[in-house]
DNA sequence: AGGCCGACTGGAACGCTGTTCCAGAAGGCT
DNA sequence: AGCCTTCTGGAACAGCGTTCCAGTCGGCCT
C-alpha cells in the first residue's frame, strides 16, 4: 500500500485554508459573530492560534473568505430562460436568504475595509449588471441602475439580519415582533404619528416579500424611467 | 456673587453624558471607529475609565448616543411647504450626507444590538412614514414603502461609507477611484463583462447624485403603483 | 543511508481592549 | 460636625488579534 505517493497525513486530517474557512463559518453561525476567535477556532481544529496564520493572513481575510463561501452557492444559479426581472429577482432573493441564514454577513460586509476590486459584492454586482443591460437600460444609466439595486439588496439584507440576531436574542421570533409592535404603540402620539398607525402592519409582515416588493419598486422605477428619461415633473 | 445656585465645578468642567458624548464624536471623526477606546476617551476628558461607567452603562450606549448626535441635526428641518418627494428627497440627502460626514455611523448602525423601540434611526424612520402617507399611498403599503426608502438610504450610506474609509486610506479620492476603475477594467472580460464596461463611469460619477437618482426610482415605483397599478406601455 | 532543508505546527508571550472594582474626594443636608 | 450620596480615577481582570519561535515532520539530494 501507499503506493508511489502515500497520504502526506501528518495528522488525521492536515490544516489547509479550506478547512480553516468551513470551521470558522460553522463558528459564525453557531456562535454568532464575536465568536469567531482564533482560539476558540484553534480548538476546533485541534491546534494552536499560530497554526492558522500559516494559511490565512489574519481575521480580514478570514472573514472575506467566510463571506466568499456563503455567498458562493447563490451565484451558481442559472439565469437562462428568465426574464431580466425574474433574474434579478432571483438573485436578490439568493442574496437575501444568505445573508438570513447567515446573519453576521451583513454585519461584517459594512464592518470590513473595501479592497478595490475584492469584495465579495463585486460578483453579485457583475450579475445585476448584466441583467439591467438586458433591461435596455440607456448606458449611461446602468451603473445606476445596478448600484441602487445592490445597495438596497444590502441596506435591507444587514437591517433584516441585524433583526434576526436581536429576535434570535430573544426566545421566540413572533414574540420579539410583537414586542416591537407593542413598544412602537406606546411612542408618544405626537412625535410617533405614522410609526404607531403601521405597528399593526409589523406583527404580520413578512421580511422577504416585503424585500420582493421593495425589488420590485425599483424595478418599476427603472423600467418606467427608461421610457422617456425622466419621471413626471 | 454666585447668588444662591454657584456653580457647582467641583473640578474645571465637571464630567457629564453630554461632554462624553462629545468628545466620542470627536475621537470618531478623527480617529476612526476603532479610535474610540475608553482609555483614549479617558485620556481626553483628563480622567479614567471607571469615570466613565458612572455616565455611561456600556460602549454600546454610547455608540447609540454618538450615532443620535450626528443624525439628531438632520431631524431638525422643517417640512413645510415641500412636496412629499421634495421633503423625502431632502430628509433622504440629510441622512446620507451626516453618514458621509460621519463614515463610522454606516458601519456601527449594522453592527449595534437593535434594542426593539430604540435604534437612532427610528425618528427617520418616522419622518419618512409621514411623507408616505403624504404621498397618498394605500395604507396596507405604507409600512413597505417606508420600509423600502429607509433601507435604500441605509444601504447606500453605508456602503457609501466604507468606500469613503477605504479612499480616505489613500491619500486621495480621486486616485482611489482610478485605481478601482483601473482594477475593474482589468478583470476578466468572460466573467465581468459589464463591470468592466461600467468601469468608465466610476472614474467621473457623483455619489450623491446617485443616491437621489436611486430615491428617484424608488420614488416613481411606488407613485407609479398608486397610479392605477402601472406604467404606460 | 544519512543529512539537510523547507513546510508546517502549536504554545507562549505582547500589547491592547471593554469592563469591574473600590478606596477615596467633594459638596449638600440635618 | 458629621454623615451620605454623588462622583472620581487608577488598578486589576479576562479576553482579544497578532507575533514569535523552538520544534517536528516529510521528501529530496548526495
Amino acid at each position: 500500500m501507499a503506493s508511489r505517493k502515500s497520504r502526506p497525513e501528518r495528522r488525521q486530517e492536515p490544516l489547509s485554508r479550506k478547512r480553516i474557512v468551513t470551521a470558522a463559518v460553522e463558528l459564525l453561525d453557531t456562535v454568532g459573530e464575536g465568536g469567531l476567535t482564533f482560539r476558540a477556532l484553534a480548538e476546533r481544529l485541534a491546534t494552536g492560534p499560530g497554526a492558522i496564520y500559516w494559511h490565512v493572513t489574519g481575521k480580514t481575510e478570514l472573514l472575506l473568505a467566510a463571506i466568499d463561501a456563503v455567498i458562493a452557492p447563490t451565484l451558481a444559479g442559472d439565469d437562462t430562460g428568465k426574464t431580466p426581472q425574474e433574474a434579478i429577482r432571483a438573485l436578490a432573493l439568493g442574496v437575501f436568504d444568505a445573508i438570513d441564514a447567515h446573519p453576521w454577513v451583513g454585519a461584517t460586509l459594512a464592518r470590513l475595509p473595501r479592497t478595490p476590486g475584492k469584495s465579495p459584492m463585486l460578483r453579485v454586482f457583475e450579475r445585476i449588471g448584466r441583467q439591467v443591460q438586458a433591461l435596455r437600460v440607456p448606458e449611461a444609466a446602468q451603473f445606476t441602475a445596478a448600484s441602487a439595486l445592490l445597495s438596497y439588496i444590502l441596506g435591507v439584507a444587514g437591517q433584516n439580519a441585524a433583526n434576526t440576531l436581536a429576535a434570535r436574542a430573544n426566545t421566540d421570533r413572533a414574540a420579539f415582533l410583537d414586542a416591537v409592535a407593542a413598544a412602537w404603540r406606546e411612542l408618544d402620539p405626537d412625535q410617533y404619528p405614522f410609526t404607531r398607525d403601521v405597528a399593526g402592519q409589523l406583527r404580520e409582515h413578512d421580511d422577504r416579500a416585503e424585500f420582493l416588493a421593495g425589488i420590485d419598486l425599483i424595478l418599476a422605477g427603472i423600467t418606467a424611467g427608461r421610457a422617456d428619461g425622466r419621471t413626471r415633473p
